[in-house]
DNA sequence: ATATTAAAAGATAATAATTATCATTCATAA
DNA sequence: TTATGAATGATAATTATTATCTTTTAATAT
């Protein structure tokens, strides 16, 4: 996990860099994008917000979601079903294990990606240029409640 | 690839073996997944059936589309962009390697992904039931108009 | 072959997620 | 401090998918 603080301040200054003005709105977006716990959702965000912020619009939330990943800032997950999680705090693609009973989301280190993606460009004779690698299962805590 | 004619009648006979109707509709759609050229989108098996079928509805596409699915008979494809493609000739998660200026989709062979596949859940302490992994890059075709 | 019946289809309404619109507010810089 | 374009908030429009409900039909028994 990359440190919070440093997301967060590379998040706004990409924001400036790029002539976008710093809004409270984007300053508590990228709050909580640059943690990114659970690899939260649009609505997950709004909520979380809007606690201390009643004013803020779920538009907002959409808009500036765009505009962050459009910046590189922020890495979007979308899932078969239509769901879109948000990793603002590892904007890169990395493989995720995902409990498809509670929603949970790991990020699990994998040394062999790196080999694999060799592999592949050798067999297939493409640039790789990047990937979305996803493990489907129970997490240990759901497999307990089963039991 | 498997043989399409194969991947139909196994599909027809999943169906038959749960209990379930064989309509024109279903031979139809069943017809269609069996090849799965170009990984189709529901549109996209739609449109190709009312040609033939004019009285085809979509929803009896999406309907059917989701049972065999159930059955374990077609594999889903979420994209980030929110589109869905279906592929009912290879149903099992599999490798891809996606060209970003075609749109080609290859399958290529991981030995390794098993492995990785283990590796995860000692990690993680998951039950790893299933998995996506996709490449995104430039095929060869597309590098040489480059040039 | 026919009748019976539960399942499936077709048409369309409802829903949910996302995007667009537009009047109002506000961050920035002269 | 003010001017101005950009951003926000509220909500309408859009899009993809799912639900509803009436009609039709595949499968079974007669």
């Amino acid at each position: 996990m990359a440190d919070p603080k440093q997301r967060f301040e590379t998040i706004i200054q990409k924001l400036r860099d790029s002539g976008h003005k710093v809004t409270p709105q984007r300053l508590a977006i990228a709050e909580i994008l640059s943690k990114s716990e659970g690899h939260p959702s649009v609505e997950n965000i709004y909520e979380q917000i809007k606690k201390n912020f009643p004013t803020m619009s779920l538009a907002t939330v959409y808009r500036n979601i765009i505009l962050i990943k459009a910046l590189g800032e922020v890495l979007e997950l979308g899932f078969p079903d239509g769901s879109n999680r948000y990793d603002g705090n590892k904007p890169y693609p990395h493989p995720h294990v995902i409990c498809i009973k509670c929603k949970k989301i790991l990020d699990p280190h994998l040394d062999s990606l790196d080999e694999m993606k060799k592999e592949v460009a050798v067999e297939t004779d493409f640039k790789i240029l990047s990937h979305r690698l996803d493990f489907f299962g129970i997490c240990s805590d759901c497999m307990k409640e089963n039991a």
